[in-house]
DNA sequence: GCTGATAATAAGCACCCCTTACAAAGATGC
DNA sequence: GCATCTTTGTAAGGGGTGCTTATTATCAGC
């Protein structure tokens, strides 16, 4: 079995990069002219992904509490890349999509996305990269069944 | 070639695993009556594999700023887990070492790290295991060469 | 001795989260 | 119909993880 450094290398190494991915892409998110934090990227992928959406299952869905992504929504608005509207069915429900606008800002965050996700994976076989993807996607799992939520969180970003 | 969406997903993945793990870390942390930050748990394990070093050293090991480490120093000094000397070979630099008493603590640490590498690794193979790893390892190496700092950083936590 | 570089820290800030609390709306049971 | 509990989104407040610019003292090289 690995050694007992193992256990903290996982950690770091994931840490490590997720870090990593996040500044290079922030770089080439500013590169590109856009001026989009993580966070809102991606919410503005997620609402891409799910359409018209409520805030409480959109937050679900990226695994963050109901006030951090209300935090994200509002700086989108306040940006007119999405907009809120209430929930016809539940008035206390409110409903979010994206404008007109942001569909040139979610086509650049993707591309820029495919741009980095090609780079790393660059020296892989394909069969290789699917390999680490759905183990990954099953660590995630695991992890977030350790947190005893709702699978929803599974989802997210998928 | 993968869709589209594999651009979006490693990078996702990748962040949610890390903040997956952060948050049952600190879960579990928390449930052995430690109270460590994971900056400051992962500041404590470096000095712990590589021994008393200078600060400038130690942050670039692990990939943060000088400014950020020195925080994380100031206040695991406050409790007493690290001490700071002046390097006599150069007094501009602080040199930090562990205390007796943070020998505990990162015994404890490396205990909860193994538990948790454990748990995830549960489902694979040990080969398995080793190819996720390397190539994660290499992730983070090209992630690091494109960020144009020194591969110093490669070295974190290993 | 002078110049440029280095190490650590002060000050300030952004971002990403979270918690507690609350008001409005909805669901449920009697 | 009413009381009670739950749900949805937000206000207020805060912690952790970073970073940048600036500064001081020290060091290295010429």
């Amino acid at each position: 079995m690995p050694t007992r450094q193992d256990s903290d290398s996982f950690g770091f190494i994931v840490g490590d990069i997720s870090r990593l991915i996040r500044a290079e892409m922030e770089r080439r998110i500013a590169a590109a002219g856009l001026s989009v934090t993580p966070g809102e990227g991606r919410t503005l992928l997620n609402i891409a992904r799910i359409g018209t959406v409520r805030q409480n299952v959109l937050a679900e869905r990226m695994g963050v509490e109901a006030m951090t992504l209300s935090g994200y929504v509002d700086r989108l608005e306040q940006r007119c890349l999405v907009s809120r509207a209430v929930d016809p069915a539940d008035r206390r429900a409110k409903l979010v999509s994206l404008t007109s606008e942001a569909e040139g800002v979610v086509e650049e965050l993707r591309a820029l996305g495919d741009s980095l996700r090609a780079d790393l994976s660059r020296t892989m076989r394909s069969d290789e990269w699917d390999a680490l993807m759905a183990n990954l996607r099953r660590i995630r799992e695991d992890l977030a069944g350790m947190k005893c939520k709702t699978p929803a969180v599974v989802e997210t970003g998928e």
